[in-house]
DNA sequence: GTCTATATACAGATAGAC
DNA sequence: GTCTATCTGTATATAGAC
């Protein structure tokens, strides 16, 4: 755990990069193993089985969104804010390991949805003391599912109508607004 | 076109229940056939491929959402408060068949992501003129897609943490009062 | 129109050599 | 630790009988 073989986070990224790109029905053993570098065999010594394999890219996505979060937390000025836009995703690790485990979640792992919905917890918490009452953390909340879905998930390969920095500008101070 | 064969009819509904409770994943040919109380040969009369099967049910999908549309531009009042309400999904032939579509387009469909896409804009267009100004706009889409993301996609078969009736309430009145 | 039987392809997983 | 070869299950699709 204190020091993971390099092969096995290698083979980590592998399956993270065919989840984001070609979803869960691209993500074989095969073809990880391939864009890994690494034979079928050689993938099943790292990791016994296809469940093995998902639930350790589930465990690595829970531990930096941890590590985020308590970023988040040790610098409360302009939360929301911070947290609508880091829901437009940009492509950081965190995104990354997100939106693979969303399509995992997708394709019917309940121990992915589980986790997904663990992280979504922490960051209620987290946003609580920011907003004026529940009402008002469900609006923030939903937001930024609507944002995550509508530019990494579901509906599309092909990102939707997406927002100018302008106009995710004015839905922030929109938002911000309606809520504190 | 006119009048569909009774039996194509009951395969897509199964179909659709298949993809509804068990995602793409579960709504193979033979368990839709299965389902529908005929045989896989039978299917294959009906529906070439599973191509087809799809793009039908896409199709359906379209045509109930189109039908639905007219309805909300023909009884204009309080627009914005039915809009989010309908998001939250109860189980009405639409919400059956958009939650069946997008769980085609998790399993990779572009022609169910595509034909999603545009009905969310069809919603757009409906709405635009019932609040203040694009980012208005905005943020009522985003919650939206947020509520629906929630309560019938992606992170769960396990329904989240769901909304009272009266925290709905609040949401459409906080939402509506940061819009109108 | 609807059926059975079968061909083809690919997924996950095992066995054992090196 | 990593490889090749192979087994098993399951999905789509075809062929052709009734």
């Amino acid at each position: 755990m204190s020091r993971p073989p390099l092969a096995r986070e290698k083979v980590l990224d592998a399956f993270e990069s065919l989840l984001c790109d070609g979803g869960a029905r691209a993500a074989t053993m095969d073809a990880t193993a391939r864009a890994a570098g690494v034979s079928k065999g050689g993938l099943l010594y790292h990791f016994a089985s296809k469940d093995a394999l998902e639930s350790a890219l589930v465990e690595r996505m829970v531990a930096i969104a941890r590590a985020d979060l308590e970023a988040m937390r040790a610098e409360p000025a302009g939360v929301v804010a911070s947290f609508i836009r880091g829901s437009i995703m940009t492509g950081t690790p965190l995104d990354r390991a997100i939106v693979a485990v969303a399509k995992l979640a997708q394709g019917g792992s309940s121990i992915a949805s589980d986790s997904l919905h663990r992280v979504r917890d922490l960051w209620e918490e987290t946003l609580r003391p920011h907003v004026r009452d529940e009402t008002a953390l469900q609006l923030v909340m939903l937001v930024s599912d609507g944002l995550y879905f509508n530019n990494a998930l579901a509906i599309g390969t092909v990102p939707g109508p997406d927002l100018t920095r302008e106009a995710l500008d004015a839905l922030i101070a929109l938002v911000e607004a309606s809520v504190r």
